[in-house]
DNA sequence: CGGTTACTTGATCGAGCTCAATTAGTGTGG
DNA sequence: CCACACTAATTGAGCTCGATCAAGTAACCG
């Protein structure tokens, strides 16, 4: 199944198949029979690619529908009164975007693709109707919205206490992990955001970042390149988030 | 069975009665008709007082059971590996806590009372199956989630943009909210934990949030001694939030 | 190319932290 | 009922981390 599907496509044109999908152990609950997924590919569209700077939902817009990526990643954001910009997080394939809109029937954040990215659309009336019948859909649609909870009480702790280092050295390592887990290297990646939403996710300034990523050049623990990261030394980077020393190899 | 009930309680000796519990328009779904509701009640337990100090659970101990405060409030809080807590949030009377326990299986925050206090046992697998024959009560857990899920994107918005001053301004303004939903005063109440745990949980020194009451209470926008507090002023307080200019009665 | 945006680097400044001292509560036991 | 110890809160003085301001450079794109 192409990742990239042309507008030519009708949205209902190509058959979702989550069984064979690349995603599925992330996104799809281990425990579902045969029937129980094709009763869950039957409520799943997919969307038109979403270009670079698009919308998938802004903050006010009616909630419908929880969204998958597939390929590609966005950010989400929220913003004051005084119109400036929080971002709450970032997603990558096999990640839901969306539970922030069940509690008002609205949106509350609003998603933005961060380059050309793709979608599985499912409308929370259906999947709502499925986990009445399919108890580990449900636990699945709990755990996601419980896993996203304790994510964000990092994010806090990331704000509240790290000091600029560890936020930085925070946030490497955990996309690091997550791209493994999703098959890239947990060492070499490219950044799809710029320093700008990295600054503002981790509470600093671009500068702050840009100084940063220079030090951490230098004490040969990454090298960077632009968006071009190389993790070179995971141990130390790692000894940093947790205030442990770390012998410097010779 | 629990190994934290007082004898002279026996679990299911009180007969839990959400139709009748003061709560219920924040702890109960809206929609469910009667039987529901002592389905529901059937899967209820009220458990002994949990002390001033004492855990309702820790971080890392299995997952059972939600919680549904009564009376009183309790703090919850993460650690870090060199053993240094962020708040996460304070809960009041018809708060659930406990969600973050379902992804993992155990809890990844503590629950400690800063009163004595009072809960309903909610016991996880019990709700689920309920969940299964009444949608109004699915929705209603996916709401909480989701709920809570924006109400960490709000913090991370204050930890993230705010300064000291609105920080202080927009907990007090929550918190009124929060109790006036409740039926409580909005410009008087206690605040039932101390200085150092606002201080943490807001991304501050102790000393700030004491200067903080200090000058806004020569502005005239409060009125602090110790943990009272009085609102003096809640549309200046307001405008501290979002950068409005608000002209100070004479 | 030329214009725009992304990023880096340097110099300075300030909000809020840390350190330190004082005061005011809050129990506890004689 | 009062001394004592202990914790909670306030207030002051000085410092620091990261923000802001200001250039300059490098990539990207029509």
């Amino acid at each position: 199944m192409s990742a990239h599907i042309h507008r030519i496509f009708d949205r209902k044109a190509l058959k979702v198949s989550c069984s064979n999908c690349t995603l599925s152990e992330l996104c799809l609950p281990h425990n579902l029979d045969q029937r129980e997924i094709s009763q869950l590919e039957s409520a799943v569209d997919i969307k038109r690619p979403i270009q670079k700077g698009e919308h998938l939902y802004s903050a006010g817009d009616p909630f419908e529908s929880l969204f998958a990526v597939r390929s590609g990643s966005f950010k989400t954001y929220l913003l004051t009164p005084e119109g400036d910009e929080q971002i709450t997080g970032f997603n990558l394939p096999g990640d839901l975007l969306g539970l922030d809109g069940i509690d008002t029937g609205s949106h509350t954040v609003s998603a933005i693709a961060l380059e050309t990215t793709t979608v599985c659309e499912l409308p929370y009336t259906q999947l709502d109707t499925l986990c009445s019948e399919i108890p580990g859909l449900r636990l699945h649609m709990m755990r996601i919205a419980s896993r996203e909870i304790s994510d964000d009480h990092n994010m806090l702790l990331l704000l509240g206490k790290m000091t600029a280092e560890e936020r930085l050295a925070s946030f490497l390592l955990s996309l690091s992990n997550r791209l493994k887990k999703r098959g890239y290297s947990a060492t070499d990646f490219n950044l799809t955001m710029p320093r700008h939403d990295l600054a503002n996710y981790l509470g600093l300034a671009v500068e702050t970042i840009s100084r940063l990523f220079s030090r951490f050049q230098e004490d040969d623990l990454l090298r960077v390149n632009r968006r071009n990261i190389h993790i070179a030394d995971l141990q130390r980077l790692q000894a940093i988030t947790t205030h442990t020393s770390c012998p410097k190899p010779a």
